[in-house]
DNA sequence: GGGCGCATGTAATGAGTTACATGATTGA
DNA sequence: TCAATCATGTAACTCATTACATGCGCCC
């Protein structure tokens, strides 16, 4: 049981929801946070309601499709917490996908790698520039810091990369074109 | 076709392997870079001999195990430069697991969440000494790089967590023990 | 003789995504 | 009248993990 059942908990904590409801707001407000999509949602609410941690009603406004209303039952809000203080007090282990190319910079001429990484940092402050011209304060203090979490790591990789970049062109004017392919045994 | 096929494909670039030996490297050095197990490897190797991209030989050492090992073939090469452009060309989106906690932090006392995440800080600072004592240099230049990487991340991770922390408890002494739960509706 | 290293996997399970299905209502 | 919004899902699939299975050789 990880962040999304979390995630679904404590939106249930704030106030009692349906599915769609839910949906909206994590596609709207959140979606630099979460990438859970719909589908997963509606199945996790159904097994949280199935598990006793959520409370189902079924509403109707006039003839507009039929709602399910999610509310959280004491053992939710147990459960909520539980999780809370787990997801809070642990360093999740980082990898990243892109540090697999990183490895094997080498087989590539070097400018046309360096090419590649200049498009990564271009994707990179495009990504920025979305998260910074998204509207700031209009959450509560924890969607605020999370969003501010996310945007700090993002300058932090970019700024890591322009550097990247910059020593990378600077040993390949010192060394000539390419590296020679000597010792392999240790990629 | 994600990361870990460019992994064991950039591996057989540099020496035909069997599974056990690739198995090993991953787990000896590689450990800080993927999280990938050995039955997937193993897996995913079988996958790629059948669809052309590696070629598979049995080999027998004495009376020890037989050992399958694997070759890239020329198909595989031309894959693995594609993996290997769209990798490093690509900005992975970052979310972390670590907001949905810092989303719903005012659901429990001041005090205790900022005791949680001073747990975590510990454990972040565990993970960052343990990458510090890391061999730095006996891998190849795209290796060391990675390394690098992951530990900037880590200590900007780490810088990052601990002025939240100072801030918390800041605004924590200003306003007095607990915040108005005044307007939900967002959080 | 007991445990670790070598070397390969299988089976069961879980988590999550994509693409699709349905059907009424509301607004331009 | 046509598209978007409301509201719920299902089915098929992919990807990866965990736990287990097997059996010989080597070293203490």
């Amino acid at each position: 049981m990880g962040e999304r059942e979390l995630l679904l908990l404590g939106m249930l904590m704030v106030q009692s929801q349906h599915g769609y409801q839910i949906n909206e707001f994590i596609e709207r407000n959140l979606s630099r946070v979460t990438d859970m999509k719909k589908p997963t949602a509606y199945a996790l609410l159904e097994r949280l309601s199935q598990t006793g941690y959520v409370r189902v009603r079924t509403e109707q406004q006039g003839k507009r499709p039929p709602r399910k209303v999610y509310s959280i039952t004491s053992a939710g809000a147990i459960l909520f917490l539980d999780l809370l203080r787990d997801n809070l007090a642990r360093a999740e282990r980082m990898t990243f996908a892109g540090d697999m190319g990183l490895m094997f910079l080498d087989h590539l001429p070097r400018e046309e790698a360096l090419d590649l990484l200049r498009q990564r940092l271009g994707s990179l402050d495009a990504q920025i520039g979305n998260h910074e011209q998204a509207p700031k304060h209009e959450h509560g203090l924890g969607v605020g810091l999370a969003l501010e979490h996310i945007l700090f790591l993002l300058h932090a990789e970019r700024d890591w990369l322009a550097a990247a970049i910059a020593r990378l062109q600077d040993t390949a004017q010192a060394a000539g074109v390419a590296a020679d392919p000597g010792k392999q045994e240790h990629l």
